[in-house]
DNA sequence: TCCTAAGCGAGACGGTACGTCTTGTCTTCCA
DNA sequence: TGGAAGACAAGACGTACCGTCTCGCTTAGGA
């Protein structure tokens, strides 16, 4: 009853999902034309529409399992709650981590000023995830902001110095950038200035 | 010496950008193609290559008088300076007061998913802005970040509230904004969270 | 020997066989595609191409069993020649009703612009088959026009008419169709515009 | 106020049905692909569709001309009509003059089998032009075949002729040709099979 | 006031990539 | 295990834009 599928159809989508990053590597997102893609991969143009709605769905296929993977941080919660530090936030550690394994992908997606339409569609599922965490928590009604610039604010934060991280070939372990990150988006700016409490011994995180 | 320049040139250019203007307002940015402009404007196809690049410059050139104005602010210090408030980040009041006044024309640009070379132009503009002026700052040299990636979150910060602010229909007038942006990088979420000492009175901007 | 087939190999056949002809009446030929067929028929794309050559070939194989019919008229040629109008035309009147009796297959086949193919096929049949009689024919070897390029002459008379028939609905009987297109290729078009002596009485068929 | 035009739009075409023609010559109608075209002429794709619908209707306005051409002899028909012989088939002789002048193109156009929409559209153009002439004959209104009938006759037959003439290589003077389908169509087959008095003698065309 | 260079509209053009379509082959799966 | 189902490569199609170009017409500004 399983409904097996035809075995040909997964090695299809690899070779199409391997020529294009491949590609991307090698002139960068919005230079690459779907007539490439199909004659790395040795596959007929109809099957490639087949198998992706256009270029833009391609790429971003690629990034929903990186999208559900962060997503499964939360779950991770009940550990997470142990540490203190592991909450609202705790997708950034993973987030860095996971690029840093993949960094040569991210880099390709992230110097080039294409691809513009990834970082939204990154951002705004982000902004969802931190919108949910914040929501979850107990917090002062009176708060000046409301919940979703605050995420907004939040995954910016993260966002920007992930892509400085890139950009700067990772000058810091990942564990040090999601800590930076974190006192940065908690404590402000002024700690990073002038470090007299460095901010992080202030409690829990958030 | 005074090449006196055709009367026509500034008409025709004008022409173009009001054309320009009203088309990407109607389907924005990435709809409207370098025919849709000429037929708006009654003009020529090479008239269009004469005066601009290429839709993209045309676009940027909208927002070279914008930058200088922002930069503009910097030139106020003097004055700034007695207001100790008014200091690197002198200019978030002007930029959301702009944004404000030309709502429409922004609100085209901001909330569609295309132009996000305007956004990583603007972006880069300000981070250099910024940059400039934390280098002049004194600070503690063991500093954990470098300068370039502060600037990078101080800029993502007030780019990812102004987003916000233009998606929302401006809720809150442009000093809050400015404000609130404000004390979120130099204090923190901390005070958004539980606003007990409302971190301003920490000390002079940054 | 009667292996008695697999009796599935001609229930296929015949589901192919009708879908396509149900197509080729609702769309026209040219307007039907083979991926039509075979979804009209429930039947996989392999399986077509394991019945049939191609589209073109399947219409083909329809009207095999019309021109055996034709030829067959030659056949009965002992009982035709009893009647000497009934010679070398003879699949005439044959070939009229046996397109009458199907009339919507071949009205469909047609009124179109398209399947050329099958009247090229259909005529280079009938010429050949005329032309046997021709050379069967004692006759003057002085003639100025070679046997082939008179069977071309007479086919496509009768072609022509029959065409025309279709076209406009049948307004004679297939009788008069046969004996009309007789008189036009024997004696000329001279005694359909003055018909005083109706050239019928000149003397036997041909 | 002349419209003179663009001067490069008469190269273009010339360019483009040049390349096509000798294409056509190279591998027949339908085995050129408008890539093809395009190649040969150095030119670019989008010219080919702002001159031309498509690839049929490139070929079916080489043939506007033909028509113009054998419409036009019945202007000629004041002069025509001293010669009793030169009267509805008067397009005749023309059509065979001309088809052996461009030999080589008529060739490749009727040898093969595709091209059957120009055989029907250049017949349906002939019968139009006949069936007028017929009409303004003074005939026996009981004629048993409508004119239309009689149209479609001897266009085909014509044009059967005109066929085998080309396939067979021309093997007699367009003069012959004409002459031999008009007694054919005249006064039928009879006269070829035994011409006993040769049929022309009978008195004016038709 | 005339003349001439430039600005301009109009739009043809070569070119590139797109997404759709159809064909005939080839592989997998299932009864 | 033989035949149905359908995934696949191949490639033509017609469309949409792009940025360059060639025309003449109009018009401003210097002579």
């Amino acid at each position: 009853m399983g409904k097996s599928k035809d075995r040909r159809v997964e090695r299809t989508r690899s070779l199409i999902r391997n020529a294009f990053l491949e590609l991307t590597q090698e002139k960068g997102y919005s230079a690459v034309t779907v007539q490439n893609i199909i004659d790395r991969a040795n596959v007929g143009r109809s099957t490639f529409y087949a198998h992706f709605l256009d270029k833009e769905q391609l790429l971003l296929s690629e990034f929903k399992e990186f999208q559900d993977f962060l997503r499964q941080q939360r779950g991770n919660r009940s550990i997470a709650q142990r540490d203190p530090d592991m909450c609202v936030l705790g997708f950034g550690l993973a987030m860095f981590e996971h690029v840093q394994e993949n960094y040569h992908h991210f880099k390709a997606l992230f110097t080039r000023q294409d691809t513009a339409f990834l970082h939204q569609q990154m951002q705004k599922f982000l902004v969802e995830l931190v919108q949910e965490e914040l929501m979850a928590m107990p917090r002062d009604v009176s708060s000046p902001l409301p919940t979703d610039a605050l995420a907004q604010f939040i995954v910016n934060a993260y966002w920007a110095l992930l892509f400085w991280w890139c950009e700067h070939e990772m000058p810091y372990s990942a564990k040090e950038m999601d800590r930076l990150t974190y006192v940065l988006i908690t404590s402000g700016v002024i700690n990073m200035l002038a470090p007299q409490d460095q901010g992080t011994g202030r409690g829990s995180r958030i």
